[in-house]
RNA sequence: GGCCCCAUCGUAUAGCGGCCUAGUACGCCGCCCUCUCACGGCGGUAACGCGGGUUCGAAUCCCGCUGGGGUCACCA
């Protein structure tokens, strides 16, 4: 894995780049105490941020168990759940080695973006499937783009238009997926339908699916009933059913819900941006993952289609965190049943947060990709600001390109805690892109903000074109979002007598304002060469030296004649652009109203 | 409430046991440049949540506390 170019420090990291060895975590020594079988594992950065347990503290020894769970030198761990005669006892079987998460690096790495297409796109939805993007082109691997459209009643069609015009235009590219085909077609997973219900049907021959008829008020009343928190959620207790008692609830007209049967054992995985994470026996019950209609949920066909795409890194937002145990144990009946051959290794990315403590909202315009094209950012400069959120290319420098982030960028770099999205940071990097554009490029991208303001049609005219190119220098450093070019060149399209003196422009005129436009006209009007030096030595002859003016003074009034505005690109440029007739047309409109 | 995650200037981050008197950027303040506004340049303001422990040495490793966030759907 080569880091082109870009030079930074190399983190030690036992796991990343390697294999993170399922099982070897049970004979790492504790550092601490350095006592053997702590069963402690190095998190991805180098030393361990945050063992959840350490042997070390007195009376808190847990032992640690790895996928297994109940084994017979601690009979007390089972029988969490009774399982009746008959059924087997699959999951106990599983071997000790079982967390065959996945090694692959390099040009094997494939990571996948799947966001569901529901509403516009958010700005943390773009940073994740920047950050896939990234890790895959920094690789060599593959990024897979696949939509979720499994919940009819909130996906659109427009919805999924929209994440493909935000990515294209980003220039976040994917190498299958939608649009694009690729060996695992179809990528809509509302086109999958006839590959889950197989799927379903093997399980469920497996047993690691089962029937459940309760509903959401019988769950929570029978946790009311058993003193246990409401809040408890699923208690496994249809793992057992007789076909009597099915035959019985079919009677009343139920259809069931189909369950996974998940290990009654805790459960740890390494986290690719937050160490080791151990969610305990308990916290995680059997889920519904097929509906009474036969429709898969979310919770199956994401671990399904990751596992038959064969994703090996799943890089995701922190709102799925608690649901990865979960997809750990679909993951190991897939591989059971030999659909799967390898558990993805997991990133979770910190949130983008708002204003507050809060997420940022869907509603926060902020957070609504389009807005942020709407108004004049650049895919360059949203996308460097995006990968600050979480990330950094170096030390001392946060204006970089694409090319540089994908040849520095690694997953195990992205920092944990949640980030602010700050408009202004955001609005001063796009700045910073705006001006290393070439003058060409900023002229093209300003033509629709123009357009669109109205200063001339979608297509303008040759010498239109030749303005705007002609203006751009004076614009482009001026402006942090280029939909603030037409505000700045408005007045170059704009008909001498139509020219509107804004109110605070007008406001700044004092008492001789009449008498620099006069001197101004008359120094002017004889003026053969109407170029940008030439107009600046007769105007401070004539104000500055004749007058005795201060500078500031004496160029204001021009400068609210020429552009009807108390700010404007700078005046003696802007001249030349207008002309010698049209700028003596002004000065003398102004002057006429005085 | 159970479980999980997180914790460096206002914000985003650098930091991986000694290079830290804690760096950079945005913001803010001041100065310079200057026809306005920007750009650019110079300077300044401002942070390791608290308490223990490990160590010769802790922003950095460990534990606890506090605070914040997330999650507990037949949504994704």
């Amino acid at each position: 894995m080569p880091r082109a170019g870009i030079s930074r420090p190399a983190r030690a990291s036992p796991t990343h780049s390697r294999a993170v060895p399922p099982p070897a975590h049970w004979e790492h020594p504790c550092s601490p105490c350095g006592r053997d079988a702590c069963r402690r594992r190095p998190t991805p950065r180098c030393a361990p941020r945050t063992p959840t347990t350490s042997c070390c503290s007195a009376g808190s020894a847990r032992s640690r168990h790895g996928w297994r769970g109940s084994t017979a030198a601690e009979p007390g761990r089972s029988g969490a759940v009774e399982r009746g005669p008959g059924i087997p006892h699959r999951l106990d079987w599983l071997p000790v080695t079982s967390p065959a998460f996945s090694t692959a690096t390099g040009a094997d790495v494939r990571v996948r973006f799947c966001p569901s297409p529901t509403g516009t796109p958010h700005v943390g939805l773009v940073r994740t499937a920047l950050f896939n993007w990234a890790y895959a082109r920094h690789t060599g691997g593959t990024m897979v783009f696949r939509i979720e459209d499994t919940d009819a009643a909130r996906d659109s069609e427009e919805s999924y238009h929209q994440l493909l015009d935000g990515l294209r235009w980003l220039g976040i590219d994917w190498d299958e997926g939608v649009e694009t085909g690729g060996p695992h077609a179809p990528y809509r997973q509302s086109e999958r339908s006839s590959i889950y219900r197989a799927i379903i049907e093997q399980l469920t021959a497996s047993g690691h699916l089962y029937e459940s008829y309760l509903t959401g008020e019988e769950i929570e009343a029978r946790n009311v009933a058993a003193g246990r928190d409401p809040k408890m959620g699923y208690d496994n207790s249809e793992r057992d059913l007789t076909e009597e008692q099915k035959a019985a609830y079919r009677a009343e007209g139920r259809e069931p819900a189909m369950r996974l049967r998940v290990p009654d054992s805790e459960l740890s995985f390494t986290d690719l941006v937050r160490g080791e994470i151990t969610f305990p026996a308990g916290s995680f019950t059997d889920f519904v993952v097929v509906r009474p209609n036969g429709a898969p949920l979310y919770t199956f066909v994401n671990p399904v289609d990751d596992a038959l795409m064969g994703i090996t890194h799943v890089l995701r937002g922190e709102d799925l965190l608690s649901s990865t145990p979960r997809q750990i144990a679909l993951y190991h009946a897939l591989i059971e049943i030999g659909i799967a051959q390898a558990i993805p290794q997991f990133g979770h990315l910190p949130y983008v947060m708002g204003e507050g403590n809060k997420k940022l909202s869907k509603r926060d315009p902020a957070s609504n990709l389009f807005h942020h094209r709407e108004r004049g950012f650049i895919r360059e400069g949203l996308l460097n600001y995006l990968s600050l959120l979480g990330w950094s290319l170096t030390h001392d420098r946060d204006v970089f390109t694409m090319d540089e982030m994908v040849a520095a960028f690694d997953i195990v770099d992205v920092n944990p805690n949640p980030a602010r999205f700050d408009l202004a940071k955001a609005e001063s990097i796009n700045g910073d892109h705006v001006r290393m554009l070439g003058l060409d490029d900023f002229v093209e991208r300003s033509i629709p903000y123009c357009a669109d303001a109205g200063l001339f049609n979608e297509v303008p005219r040759p010498a239109e074109r030749e303005l705007l190119i002609a203006a751009a220098p004076l614009v482009q450093e001026r402006v942090g979002l280029l939909g603030e070019v037409p505000g700045m060149v408005a007045f170059l399209f704009t008909a001498d007598d139509a020219l509107e003196i804004e109110p605070d422009a007008a406001a700044s005129l004092k008492d001789d304002a009449a008498a620099v436009l006069d001197a101004g006209v008359a120094a002017l009007e004889p003026l053969d060469d109407f170029t940008t030096a030439a107009i600046e030595e007769a105007l401070r002859a004539a104000l500055v030296d004749g007058l005795g003016l201060k500078p500031r003074l004496a160029f204001g009034p021009l400068r609210v004649a020429v552009s009807g505005r108390r700010v404007s690109p700078p005046l003696f440029e802007s001249m030349e652009l207008l002309g010698r007739e049209s700028t003596l047309a002004r000065l003398r409109a102004l002057r006429a109203t005085l």
